[in-house]
DNA sequence: AATTAAATGTACCTAGCGGTTAAATTTATG
DNA sequence: CATAAATTTAACCGCTAGGTACATTTAATT
């Protein structure tokens, strides 16, 4: 498994390119994973050196220290999230499927971003305070409002959203089930089973909770599911 | 602030009393605020050692080690906020009142147990591995589903409540928006801003949420919020 | 080709921290 | 009073892990 020595010897090798940013690429990726499983005091430098394609000396030349490390590791994997909320296009659709559709990526994007999960989880522990510092974050998770802010408004102007419907309240409460869906499930299921995270369930769930934020927005709006 | 050496002498004291269930209690309550604080690994047994009435060799002999601490917390916390779950009684409620009083009890007592969200968050950071472990804690958390199970079986009996009431969902619903709401608050202040988590938006969003779980349970629900 | 600065490798340092040892002292108990 | 359990004190140990020193190699520049 180790000894893989045919076409270039890839341990004790004498020879090297210069690529700057692929080995900075290496390196937050294997750190993302490392922080991501560990935590912030958890995570091993040594550990991460070791998995990257380089050496520990190269994560103090380009990051200084264990917490720039973790700092740009938080920093991406938000702008990675951002990112793929910005795919999302609702522009075409009536308020209400608008809506509807933000509720139901949102719950997706986290059920498949458990790395994110996980650093929002542990950055809390730390109480915000590496985000705080950072520059690019705070401004970042704007996006998501702003769809929210757009679906609200049209949906006000046609008559079919209730006037007290606000983005930020929608962004907080689509989020909570959101998040806790991912990242209590070890406790969660610890005292109640597993049953609830995997299929059908989740689809169920996911329902439900569209449903539920759907009837109390949209005026007159009555679920099929709710038997 | 320290050198209060009036009556007994605090440091270098010859005389005390055996009393094994107070200096494990102390040595308990330190440990919960230092875990709750830095996480597992983040802990240092030092300091904990430091800031109880006793040292650091007693931790050990009474303990084992960092991890069997951390899971005696583990479970105190639990134990805590199950207790708590025992005083409520809804059982002179009718079916919709007493799930309101559950919602709404269950979210404030979130926000009242600011250490055990943390010790949950760093517990699902490590997977469940500890919780696991415990014999004590699976099947605490019990009687808040029976409560739930105890009121939906009223409410559908009582022609209120949809069929398709589940305790467990519930639960999962109402857990995920009072979890979230202490758990996630710094990194969501940092990206919006802390006012959702001042007063009068947190009594609103307690309301609303409320109203969004009852309108999903109760057939023909209409909360007068909904304006 | 010589110069130079960025990029990389290797070995090393050191403080902190989890955990232990050992002995003395005090309190409770039968 | 003997014995055991509880507690104190304080030094100590070994390793881990964050961080650094210093030499070396590559690539760009002149």
């Amino acid at each position: 498994m180790d000894g893989g020595a045919e076409s270039t010897d890839n341990k004790r090798r004498t020879s090297w390119k210069k690529d700057p940013e692929a080995v900075k690429e290496n390196i937050l990726a294997i750190a993302t994973e490392e922080f991501a499983a560990h935590g912030l005091s958890g995570a091993n430098i040594n550990e991460i050196a070791r998995k990257t394609s380089t050496s520990k000396r190269m994560i103090y030349y380009y990051f200084g220290d264990k917490e720039g490390l973790y700092c740009k590791v938080l920093e991406g994997v938000y702008s990675s999230l951002r990112r793929s909320e910005d795919l999302l296009d609702v522009g075409g659709l009536e308020p209400e499927q608008a809506l509807r559709r933000l509720v139901e990526a949102t719950f997706d994007a986290h059920a498949n971003a458990p790395h994110f999960i996980r650093l929002v989880m542990i950055e809390n522990i730390h109480n915000g305070d590496y985000l705080r510092k950072s520059e690019i974050v705070p401004k970042l998770n704007r996006s998501i409002i702003d769809k929210l802010e757009e679906v609200c408004a049209r949906g006000k102007a046609k008559g079919v959203f209730r006037k007290g419907a606000d983005a930020l309240e929608l962004h907080w409460l689509i989020s909570s089930f959101s998040f806790y869906n991912v990242s209590n499930r070890a406790t969660f299921s610890a005292s109640f089973g597993a049953s609830i995270f995997a299929q059908p369930r989740q689809a169920i769930l996911k329902q439900r909770v569209t449903d539920m934020i759907l009837a109390a927005v949209v005026i007159g709006y009555q679920p099929d599911s709710w038997s």
